[in-house]
DNA sequence: CGTCTTTGACCTGCGC
DNA sequence: GCGCAGGTCAAAGACG
């Protein structure tokens, strides 16, 4: 439960990165919503062995999917999914304790993948955000956690843990 | 007793 | 049309 270790949010529009949850909002508060910076952050941090994390574009190929499924007919933009965001976080534990309320209503195996995926929604009364947890087949100790939709109150419950990440990413702040 | 997890069934979209 | 995979529902049980 403790051994978070660090991740943040991929989003290729960081206006848009406040739909995400507060880590997000955290994040690029201090941040400046560059996404340079990050990749900067990234790389000096990555140098501190154990504490670094990973991240792919996952929003954007998620993004590229969505568009490929709209480009094929446009009937389907009704169906198109809420922008997602997802997080590879390194984590022995699969759920990050990020100060929402959140209720577990599914899980599935998946295709390729020994570990199964977590479905999980929001408990605030109208708000209905979703997020899944997957751990990866390649790597064991990567959580992959997908953020689905936007939180239309408050964060629950400020947690210690992510004031220790938030002060740890500070420390690793490049500048 | 309220809240949450588990888990099998069901629904839906997509490729063949 | 069929089968597969992903996503959701809902009943049952566990737990504090």
């Amino acid at each position: 439960m403790e051994n978070y270790q660090m991740f943040f949010p991929i989003s290729s529009s960081p206006s848009e990165a406040n739909m995400a949850p507060n880590s997000c909002q955290a994040f690029n508060s201090f941040h400046g919503d560059s996404s340079n910076g990050l990749l900067d952050w990234k790389s000096s941090s990555s140098r501190t062995a154990e504490n670094c994390f990973i991240q792919k574009p996952e929003v954007e190929e998620i993004d590229n999917q969505m568009m490929k499924s709209s480009s094929v007919g446009k009937q389907k933009e009704k169906k198109m999914r809420k922008q997602r965001y997802a997080f590879e976080t390194r984590s022995q534990v699969d759920v990050l304790d990020d100060g929402y309320r959140w209720r577990k209503y599914g899980q599935k195996a998946v295709k390729d993948n020994k570990f199964p995926r977590s479905y999980y929604r929001c408990t605030h009364q109208g708000c209905n955000v979703k997020k899944q947890v997957q751990r990866l087949t390649k790597d064991e100790s990567v959580v992959v956690t997908t953020y689905e939709g936007m939180h239309t109150h408050p964060i629950h419950k400020p947690t210690d843990n992510f004031e220790h990440i938030l002060n740890q990413m500070h420390s690793y702040k490049p500048f």
